[in-house]
DNA sequence: CTTTCGATTTGACATTTTTCGAAACATCGA
DNA sequence: TCGATGTTTCGAAAAATGTCAAATCGAAAG
């Protein structure tokens, strides 16, 4: 059983479960040995003369196996018989298809941390102390900028200039800005927010 | 492109290509940023922002990715756009479930080798030094023993022992042990090769 | 043209992984 | 019981990998 002591909660796949999987699976010898056991289930010592390994390795690859659930062993007499476990492959040649889970063990975008590292860099005790010169960025402050403007509102130029100045003193480029980003309207001298 | 370069001949599958495939997933931080890329594709800084590395470790993991074609990238302005490449997971989830393909990637089980090995050791100028005590090994010693018996002849006793006599004295626990191993039969006092 | 900014490369360091010999177990054969 | 055999565990050395700071590269802004 792949480690079932550390189950993800509720629906979303262990991340660790796939990496024990795709860490036992990175290794040349290791894909070697599962090629031999594709075969025929196999004992340690033949593994051994197979790889030219010391049979110490070909046991510490075993293990590393059997815990990410790709081999099975029984014991036969003084032996010990290795076994494929295809069940486990197909279980996740399943999984990698799915980028759900991928996406889930993952946890999701964090849409905000991109723009929370913009905004720590350019406020300071709640203004800005700049305006980006990087679209991208510049885009950040102004959404931003433009939450602080009520929805469905009706602004007069003077109030639209006393918001932004609340944040920062140009607030004529920072209006302008706003515009160009379609992020406030105007129609004559009367501004609202969009989107 | 996953290492077109080093591809193998003829059907073949290259084992270095599933290495680089697996080594590219066998690690969390790179198990996150696909995790990242299956939302959206994204910019280095952003991811660098979602999981708390430098620059530099981010963008050196991206070209594993890259490498083992599980992203591309494009160029856009001064940013770089990573993407996943759903494609690869796709061929690469078949390619588990194929084990024909790990199976021939490791070449043939080398059904000799465990046989080489013990004949290595218990075979001195052709002659045999001693019988194993193990069940496996004796088999294999009785095996090859065997097989200087012609098939479809039948021998008189005393043709097998001289023809055990050549490998080693003691021709009468051999003969016997060729019996109980049934590669050789016997009807009154003729004897014949089995299987 | 110079500066800035995002991305990559390089060099160094710490951690992890692979490997093997020696010792410890466990089972079988005598 | 004892000795032999196959396997595993332990300890240590060697190799590979992950990480970051500093230097470098390339494109965009001023």
């Amino acid at each position: 059983m792949p480690s079932p002591q550390r189950a993800a909660p509720d629906g979303v796949p262990d991340l660790t479960d796939s990496l024990d999987f795709f860490k036992a699976l990175a290794n040349p010898q290791r894909l070697k040995i599962l090629g031999l056991l594709a075969s025929r289930p196999a004992v340690v010592e033949e593994i051994t003369a197979a790889l030219a390994l010391s049979p110490a390795t070909v046991s510490h690859h075993l293990r590393v196996l059997r815990q990410a659930g790709l081999v099975s062993a029984r014991s036969d007499q003084q032996y010990r018989l290795y076994e494929l476990e295809e069940r486990r492959l197909r279980q996740m040649s399943r999984e990698l298809l799915r980028l759900e889970n991928l996406r889930l063990g993952a946890g999701p975008f964090p849409e905000g941390a991109f723009e929370r590292k913009v905004l720590d860099a350019f406020l300071r005790r709640g203004r800005l102390v700049g305006i980006p010169a990087q679209r991208k960025k510049r885009e950040v402050v102004l959404r931003w900028l433009a939450g602080h403007f009520e929805t469905e509102r009706r602004y007069k130029e003077a109030e639209v200039n006393r918001v932004i100045g609340r944040y920062h003193e140009d607030y004529c480029t920072l209006r302008r800005e706003l515009i160009m980003a379609k992020l406030l309207a105007r129609d004559g001298g009367v501004y609202w927010r969009k989107s």
